[in-house]
DNA sequence: GGAAAATAGGTGTATATACTCCTATTTGAG
DNA sequence: CTCAAATAGGAGTATATACACCTATTTTCC
């Protein structure tokens, strides 16, 4: 008891220190900042995109599927840095508004998404909704700025995924 | 009749056109490729903290409510670019665990948020964990392109939200 | 001082996300 | 050729996210 009272004082100055530390780095999270930046945009080319009833996910999954088309799941899962589950459940969304279609491949584990007639259309309707808030926020940032951000984030992904 | 042929013709060309462009253009999308960062880092986040029970998002908002306390509901949704709802429905859970304390205010329409023992324990258990991998990205981008990187993600906050 | 407006917050509903564990099919080593 | 390993995919479960709409309280304006 005699020791222990000063180790845990000491142990608890130890503590404070650390988290006064920590008060100071963590607004720097690298991970934080990117999923905040990521709401903000997120709430912004969803509000642009509403009148063709696509988010900004499906919209996505649309447009790289119409560049990679026919396209199995798991290869859509590798483009998009996404679990393969998720897009499972994502596709299976778009499926049911007749965007996609989903077909077993030769391979019969395999199933191959290409976009319907539905889906093109959509997508060409999503275009210039999309096109017009791209560039306002290029406009925003500074064309300079806006592609050294869009290479700085292609590096996080490279280095987060060379574990 | 004689007349809508062409026409027709001539939109489905103007229409690939686009569509050709489109193809071109979507993988520069800010949003999406934000997003993608944001999956492939919260990842590699959520791996390294998992010995502390907590996820990046957990992590952020016992930080954020650490160098806040006591904090409102609003005042939080503020701070991490949440809508206020999600961040009701993710401070339940933080409460269920004991980590967090949510109380009534002074103006009776607020609750306060402060953090537990707990949350403060669990807290100083996960900073190192988030220390090493927050200094693993630093390391892998290089100082200068991580700093810049996180620079550009605040103004692509303030370029979103200036709407 | 009282009613309208503003503010703080929550619920219902829907999409987005991923981990664990499962099945079906194909591939490859012997 | 056969069976184990690898591969493709899905279901169960849990968290994260936000919009539309709701209630309760406070503020403001006359």
């Amino acid at each position: 008891m005699i020791k222990k009272s000063p180790v845990t004082k000491a142990g608890q100055e130890a503590r404070d220190k650390q988290m006064k530390r920590f008060a100071e780095e963590v607004p720097v999270c690298a991970c934080f900042n990117i999923r905040k930046a990521a709401r903000a945009i997120t709430q912004l080319y969803d509000d642009v995109l509403r009148p063709s009833g696509l988010r900004v996910t499906q919209f996505s999954i649309l447009a790289v599927t119409r560049r990679l088309e026919p396209v199995t799941v798991s290869r859509l899962a590798e483009e998009t840095v996404t679990d393969r589950t998720t897009l499972t459940r994502n596709l299976k969304l778009l499926a049911q508004q007749r965007l996609v279609r989903i077909t077993p491949g030769g391979d019969r584990r395999e199933r191959e998404v290409t976009l319907t007639d539905r889906g093109r259309g959509t997508l060409a309707q999503a275009y210039p909704l999309w096109k017009d808030v791209q560039a306002q926020v290029a406009k925003g940032l500074g064309p300079a700025r806006f592609h050294r951000l869009l290479s700085d984030l292609r590096d996080t992904v490279a280095v987060t995924r060379a574990d």
